[in-house]
DNA sequence: CTATCTGTTCTGAC
DNA sequence: TGTCAGAACAGATA
């Protein structure tokens, strides 16, 4: 689920909590969601997070790296104390211990932890714990060196969108090579744009009024310039909203996290257009996944 | 109960 | 090379 806003929330939120930190213990539940040596990041201390794509990577000071990606329902969630619900749900104002969740939304967020889900959790030299969960197992964490990490990110994606060689003849560049590909998997694949998924897609291409099924030959340049401004405006809304999570999300300043609740088209069939142009919001498949729109007001 | 759906990405068949 | 179904897995939903 976490698409670049989500993955995006969880770096902030960690960088605030764990740089500084020495990773004392790790503890690998579910051995096929850590991929390295776990004995090679213990001792060591977290000098920066970072995020390309959909990835994030906790940079310790040997040279290695944690690679993360939550894949469709991974999760991060960092908590202060061992596991205390009372302590968590009791206060009414004010949260006491520091916590902070970001991933897929389950209602599993201030439970306590470790859950049936828990893969690994990493401890740190203060004694606060790091909980990656996933409950389909499809996620991953790799122990990677600096050098492996630059080149998954140099070689298997393509730019960010807010990068500024981001614009439209770079698109048009690549759409040319692929001119029969329709605009949302086209906007969906990584080695072009980093970090766009399912929801993002279909709410930038409804910004932009542009039907996901159009082919990329065919949109004009004054489209493409759109549909970046869209991109990167609905992007940006989802980082404010600290990502779609679940309602029921609390971040340690005990804001509620919300993009779910501006989503327009996303899960939406059957609704009337949020635009009001008379038409009604519907739900197709392309390239297996629900897609979302307006046939009305999007050409 | 069964059948179908799910926010990601990779692999193999054609 | 492009496209598509199916795979990995564990649910939730109808």
């Amino acid at each position: 689920m976490p698409e670049l806003p989500e993955v995006e929330t969880i770096r902030r939120g960690l960088s605030k909590r764990i740089v500084g930190k020495k990773i004392v213990g790790t503890d690998i539940r579910v051995p096929k969601n850590f991929i390295g040596d776990k004995n090679l990041v213990i001792g060591h201390e977290v000098k920066e997070i970072v995020r390309r794509a959909k990835v994030v990577a906790i940079k310790l000071d040997n040279s290695l790296n944690l690679l993360f990606h939550l894949k469709m329902t991974g999760q991060l969630i960092y908590r202060q104390e061992s596991s205390n619900i009372d302590n968590q749900l009791s206060g009414k104002s004010k949260i006491k211990s520091d916590s902070f969740a970001g991933g897929h939304p389950d209602h599993n967020w201030h439970a306590e932890l470790p859950n049936s889900t828990t893969a690994i959790i990493f401890t740190f030299n203060d004694g606060t714990k790091l909980y990656f969960n996933d409950l389909r197992k499809f996620g991953w964490c790799k122990v990677l060196n600096d050098q492996e990490l630059q080149k998954i990110f140099d070689e298997e994606y393509g730019l960010e969108p807010f990068d500024d060689k981001f614009n439209a003849e770079y698109l048009m560049l690549r759409a040319s090579k692929i001119p029969n590909r329709n605009i949302k998997q086209f906007l969906t694949d990584q080695t072009i744009v980093a970090g766009i998924g399912n929801i993002y897609v279909d709410e930038s291409l409804f910004d932009a009024k542009i039907v996901p099924t159009r082919r990329v030959k065919d949109i004009q340049k004054s489209e493409w310039i759109k549909i970046i401004e869209s991109v990167k405006k609905i992007l940006e809304l989802g980082i404010q909203f600290g990502g779609t999570t679940d309602s029921d999300y609390v971040n340690a300043d005990g804001e509620k996290g919300g993009m779910q609740n501006h989503l327009k088209v996303y899960r939406k069939a059957g609704l009337p257009c949020p635009d009001e142009c008379g038409g009604k919001i519907e739900r197709i498949s392309i390239g297996g996944r629900g897609t979302h729109f307006c046939r009305n007001c999007q050409k």
